[in-house]
DNA sequence: CTGAAATTTCAGTATTGACTGAAATTCAAG
DNA sequence: CTTGAATTTCAGTCAATACTGAAATTTCAG
């Protein structure tokens, strides 16, 4: 049976709201945040109509937010048998998704700046400066996917124990 | 004396605009991202004036985008004795800064969490998928600190090098 | 299959924030 | 100091985009 979250407690909607500004500051949609914020505080999945009514926004605007939210693994669909509704948790693996989110940064740019170096090679422009950037971003993106590794075994380890 | 940059070929301002197309996709001002893409090509110090110039932009709108790329030190003022005007390059350290800034980024967010966690603990909220975020949190900025460090080493090790 | 319930899409609106130009301020050469 | 060259500030404009509501589409219980 599908848990019902009808109201919410004016702290909690002010620490999602928290959340919401944060991610406003960063670049994406408070609402965005606000849904990352309430999925990551409740205990049971919740529709998208319901996550509407707490935050106060259209429902049209959830759908599209929890587009997003889904396409980057953040959230993730549950269903219930014999319920129509579609509901939402936080994804399990939300954390290491955003982690390879951040990784598709590095690609994009270096290409940027090594197309850059070999068209312009002709020209009198300081390439040193250039292929400074992109060692380095290869230095950075490196180490992001040994983090990645080094979390992902932290976390079957802990697993691991737990299950014991 | 200051170098005079009057015109550019219109491949290096196609690389420019690559890179301030690149910026604004990541949420910064597109124009901070073609001044970082212009010092980034250039030999030698250019000023404002300059800039404005060959981007085809208000000097107004250099001069704020230069005062926050100056303020996360990605941008170096330069000064020739007996000119009034102002100088910038492509600052020294300025990859080492860019890590710097974004090392900003987990404090605060870490905060909300954890002030979170603290004034909701009496509600009835789920409290580990929060702390499972500040413990990820944690760990990534613990990375990109060592990362660094690295960093850093490795570069006094090549300009050592570079000296002999 | 059918139809009602739910979700998505999309055109329009509102809001945010980047950019401009003129006015104010700062700066250094003389 | 003084003065004019150079930079910064700020109010206003414009453009990008987050959000809304209605219409279209999808989905699944019956």
């Amino acid at each position: 049976m599908p848990p019902k979250h009808t109201t919410m407690d004016s702290e909690l909607l002010a620490f999602v709201d928290k959340i919401g500004l944060f991610y406003e500051g960063v670049g994406i949609p408070r609402i965005s945040g606000r849904i990352v914020g309430l999925l990551l505080i409740l205990e049971q999945p919740i529709s998208p109509e319901e996550i509407a009514k707490i935050l106060g926004v259209s429902r049209s605007s959830i759908s599209t937010n929890l587009a997003v939210l889904r396409y980057h693994k953040f959230a993730e669909e549950v269903r219930y048998p014999g319920k129509r509704k579609e509901y939402y948790k936080f994804s399990e693996n939300a954390l290491e998704n955003m982690m390879k989110m951040k990784l598709t940064f590095y690609d994009p740019f270096r290409n940027i700046l090594q197309e850059g170096v070999e068209e312009l090679k002709s020209k009198s422009i300081s390439e040193d400066k250039i292929n400074e950037m992109i060692k380095y971003l290869d230095f950075e993106e490196n180490h992001f996917v040994l983090l990645l590794e080094e979390w992902k075994a932290f976390q079957k380890n802990r697993k691991k124990k737990e299950q014991i």
